[in-house]
DNA sequence: CGAGCGTCGTGACGCGTATCACACCGAGCC
DNA sequence: GGCTCGGTGTGATACGCGTCACGACGCTCG
């Protein structure tokens, strides 16, 4: 039941209403700071522009609110916009009939997701939905072509992260075939530690989720994150996970690889 | 022993000499027709180009040959150069250390691999074995970074290529996670199809090879393929593979996804 | 023409994990 | 303070599939 929130016809009946409505709990325009255009300039999918050219984008940029839960977009659909995090979490998800998920990837503040769709006309390849409540800034698809047209740089820094996206996506192919869960919850561990810099894992993640992540199942990782933890591996406080013994986590995320 | 080949360092035994040496089998440059130049004009990265800058391309090209079995490329070795397949055929695999191997991707003439370290110059993210002796042109970042501002419809052909392998990439993950092993193998029988254009698949696969495509023992695929066959779904002649109930893969392939 | 190698078919066995079921715990919230 | 609710521990059971072990068939090559 937990986690079958998703059922047979996913544009149906997700738990909260698909046409976003303004939630109480997004007053977080109220404690903005940044201009959207400021924003920009922390998102480095346009760390490469000048301030003309920020401008430009930011004009082009509606803004969106999500309430958590919500359906961002669905896969199959046809889309022609990017979306940018400027505030929330969203995930990634692939669903099966029965309601399995499969999490593709997470976002947080400052990612981006959509530009596949706007890069070659396909349909979306997968359902995007609001982990808390999000505020995302929609760029048309016409509007990104024409100022990306103005300032080829832009083109890029997109191969650059999709190549990021393709070697990550690989790595998890490789993982989900040659590691068991234990390797493969190792190995996640260590993966989104070195993108936080630090040995801290910050991002609240629920057994639940990274099972979602791993293709596993969510009782499969708690008694594989008690292990770690009895061994030292690892110590959780409050949703937080800090690593202890990184060496011991990457032997055994190569035990079978 | 079959699937053992690739041995705890892949760097050392693997069948064939590592230094490509002119195989006997290598006088297919004998019945070549076409000159480097005009094969890159059927090359899709290059489909956007005028005859002068192929032109230019075309100097910038070295050739060279490599015996079945021999490795082309390593996982973790720098890389500066981008490889065209000209004649033959190249798998893209990960390894395990017990030789256990996934394929992430099969090439034949006129695709490409190594862009990924050329654009984001990070190390190879995968072994590249050649699977019949082959030749391959090779093209070097600066080369290839100096044309391709020249052309910048370029850069354009390849965010839709690696488009495209996410989205193939992202479907795999889908697989692995949310579908049984024959619910995998039809996936992969209409995904091929559906490029091969007709229901008939041409290229050789064994068992083996698909095997290690969607992450399963050989003896597993075997007796997958021996019943759609004995469904009716498939036939096979001579290793190739013609789907015959093309609505029934697919239903098997929804089974859970 | 037989030797040998790569590929396929098929049974038996065991292990890793999904699944089900339920108990427990802390955090909001009326 | 008792409620609900989302998250976590943990046992029992069942099953898909990897693994091992053979045997058979067809192709190539000396």
């Amino acid at each position: 039941q937990e986690d079958r929130q998703l059922r047979v016809d996913p544009r149906t009946p997700y738990p909260a209403p698909l046409t976003p409505k303004p939630s109480p709990a997004l007053r977080t325009t109220q404690r903005r700071i940044m201009t959207n255009v400021d924003f920009l300039t922390t998102v480095p999918l346009f760390k490469s522009l000048g301030a003309a050219e920020l401008q430009r984008f930011g004009e082009a940029l509606r803004e969106k609110s999500y309430p958590k839960g919500s359906v961002i977009l669905f896969e199959d659909d046809p889309g022609d916009a990017l979306f940018i995090v400027r505030e929330g979490r969203v995930k990634v998800v692939l669903v099966a009939e029965d309601g399995r998920e499969v999490i593709l990837g997470l976002l947080s503040v400052g990612e981006y997701f959509g530009e596949l769709s706007l890069i070659d006309d396909q349909p979306r390849s997968a359902h995007v939905i609001a982990m808390e409540d999000s505020i995302l800034l929609v760029l048309r698809r016409e509007d990104f072509r024409k100022r990306v047209e103005a300032s080829p740089s832009v083109a890029w820094t997109l191969l650059a992260e999709l190549s990021r996206r393709l070697r990550r996506a690989d790595g998890q192919i490789g993982s989900l075939v040659l590691l068991d869960v234990p390797g493969r919850i190792a190995r996640m561990l260590l993966d989104t530690a070195d993108e936080g810099g630090g040995p801290l894992i910050e991002k609240a993640l629920t057994h639940q989720t990274i099972a979602h992540i791993i293709g596993a199942s969510r009782e499969t990782v708690s008694r594989a994150m008690r292990e770690f933890q009895d061994a030292g591996w690892i110590t959780t406080e409050r949703r937080r996970i800090r690593i202890t013994d990184r060496d011991a986590l990457k032997r055994r995320s190569q035990q079978r690889l």
